[in-house]
RNA sequence: GCCCCCAUCGUCUAGUGGCCUAGGACACCACCCUUUCAAGGUGGCGGCACGGGUUCGAAUCCCGUUGGGGGUGCCA
């Protein structure tokens, strides 16, 4: 990984907390960041969140840059840089507190929580007052630092939304460290930032409240904050933000449910920005190369939007048509239990490629043709309804024991031949194929729909077919 | 409560004062094709939250209302 690279470029920044999962709507604000810190010849810059230590673990952050790897964002890219342990950097953070200190933009409190809630109550406002601001307390345990926050009113600049005025008569002094000395994350962050050299933060809405404080700081340690952009939030169908106790909102989840990393990618993009040519090209599928060099804030739209699984399995199954196909076969094998025959799948798997919504549904789709096979072989468990529907023509038990007749004998064996013997077959009923194919179908597959039947039939054998065909027409007059 | 943000089909969006009778995608419906299911093709359903302005002209600009969201921690 790349401790340090020297792009000349803008100074992007990704700045997760490990909390044991990878957030979608923080997959998102990655790839954005991705996208502007190697189209403008910059570096996207990851570091670590880590000062909760109550709640962190080691493997967290591996499992961070996994999930980053597998949306496209490599740590061997000469773009990227990190991670960065925020939790290292403890000592910048008090250091900077103890300038604030000294400089007089900051002052110590001795109050506690409830203290100050308890003064809230009694003087009707909400939040902390001020109490301290001149009473020059000096620094000791228990008392926590608090930011003098100036008068006037504060502006902060977003590429994505334009200028946010906000009255600092309405931002109360907030806390930059802990009774115990510990920094906050308003402190800390913009400490980082500024040690980093970042020159954009590109996060989602919910830290537009917290912006013209950290601009605040910013100015306070002397520095010119950073361009700031702030995306909209993802929401649920009740247009809350995606929560983790009420949503699936970890990557890997998708992921592990068969989702292509490409789909969601491009998914995931698409939420508040649509690629310029969506229209014409009468798809929202681009690739990532194209998205890259198209991104832009300011064209992102401002509102919450929508995270829609349905629309994301729209475009899983796209990308799974699309694949190459070796590409897709070795992707899909990797979906079947250890002891189906690899062969025989490859037989069918082109067969099924664009009927499947995730990888997921490549077992369930071809389970028939590794079921136990001959005399011993345990009944196929049918269907009910399709079997059913399928026996239900009074010409269904004919035209099966016609078909067993017919298939003991053809040749060659395969779908070409098959599809044609039956169409001779079903010409004395005068029936069509897609009548005539259903009770062997059910009769081989045990259900009413899936892959081609006779392109089955040819990967399932002879003897197979024949004996499935049987048991069927066994139980249909039994 | 207070602060901030937002408001185009069910959903994601295009649209930056006339090209808008508002376009596309997903979903849904119908038909065609068809070896079931898909895929593909054609068509359909469906929207500028509301009220005032400004203007010759408003989805686009302004104000208000309503609605939604985010924030309001000695969490990040």
């Amino acid at each position: 990984m790349n401790e340090h690279t020297s792009q000349p470029g803008p100074r992007f920044r990704f700045a997760p907390s490990p909390t044991g999962f990878f957030h979608v709507g923080g997959a998102r604000t990655a790839l954005m960041n991705w996208a502007l810190a190697r189209r403008l010849g910059g570096t996207f810059v990851l570091r670590i969140e880590d000062t909760d230590e109550a709640r962190n673990r080691p493997e967290w952050t591996e499992g961070i840059i996994d999930a980053l790897a597998w949306i496209g964002i490599s740590d061997s890219d000469e773009h990227f840089e990190g991670p960065h342990f925020q939790s290292a950097n403890a000592d910048a953070h008090v250091a900077a507190a103890t300038r604030l200190y000294e400089s007089g933009a900051a002052y110590y409190c001795d109050l506690s929580g409830q203290e100050v809630q308890d003064r809230a109550k009694e003087l009707g406002i909400t939040g902390y007052d001020g109490y301290s601001r001149d009473r020059g307390l000096e620094p000791a345990p228990g008392r926590v630092l608090r930011f003098r926050v100036p008068e006037g009113s504060t502006v902060v600049n977003d590429l994505v939304r334009g200028e946010v005025s906000f009255d600092n008569a309405t931002i109360e002094d907030f806390v930059l460290l802990r009774g115990n000395g510990a920094p906050m994350f308003l402190l800390a962050n913009v400490v980082d930032d500024i040690e980093m050299s970042i020159s954009h933060v590109v996060r989602a809405e919910e830290h537009l409240p917290n912006t013209p404080k950290q601009q605040m700081l910013w100015n306070a340690l002397g520095h010119a904050p950073p361009a700031w952009a702030h995306v909209p939030v993802l929401v649920n169908e009740q247009r809350k933000k995606l929560s983790k106790r009420r949503d699936k909102v970890a990557l890997e989840q998708y992921r592990d449910e068969g989702f292509l990393a490409d789909a969601m990618v491009n998914y995931l993009m698409t939420l508040g920005w649509t690629p310029p040519g969506a229209e014409e090209a009468g798809t929202e599928i681009a690739t990532w190369a194209a998205m890259e060099a198209d991104f832009a804030l300011e064209d992102v739209n401002l509102s919450p939007a929508f995270f829609d699984v349905k629309k994301l399995t729209a475009f899983n199954k796209q990308y799974i048509k699309n694949m190459d196909p070796a590409e897709y076969l070795a992707a899909a094998s990797a979906e079947l239990p250890e002891d189906w025959d690899r062969d025989r799948f490859a037989a069918i798997a082109p067969h099924i490629q664009e009927r499947l919504e995730t990888l997921k549904d490549v077992p369930g789709t071809v389970d028939f043709l590794f079921w136990p096979q001959g005399d011993g072989a345990e009944p196929i468990e049918y269907d009910e309804a399709a079997w059913e529907k399928a026996t239900k023509p009074e010409w269904s038990a004919a035209l099966l024991a016609d078909v067993i007749g017919a298939y003991g004998s053809v040749a060659p064996w395969d779908h070409e031949t098959l599809k044609a013997t039956m169409e001779d077959v079903m010409a004395r009923y005068e029936i069509k194929l897609g009548k005539a194919q259903a009770l062997p179908r059910v009769a081989v597959t045990g259900r009413a729909v899936g892959p081609p039947l006779f392109e089955a039939l040819e990967v399932l054998g002879r003897d197979e077919t024949l004996r499935r065909l049987t048991a069927a027409a066994d139980r249909s007059t039994g």
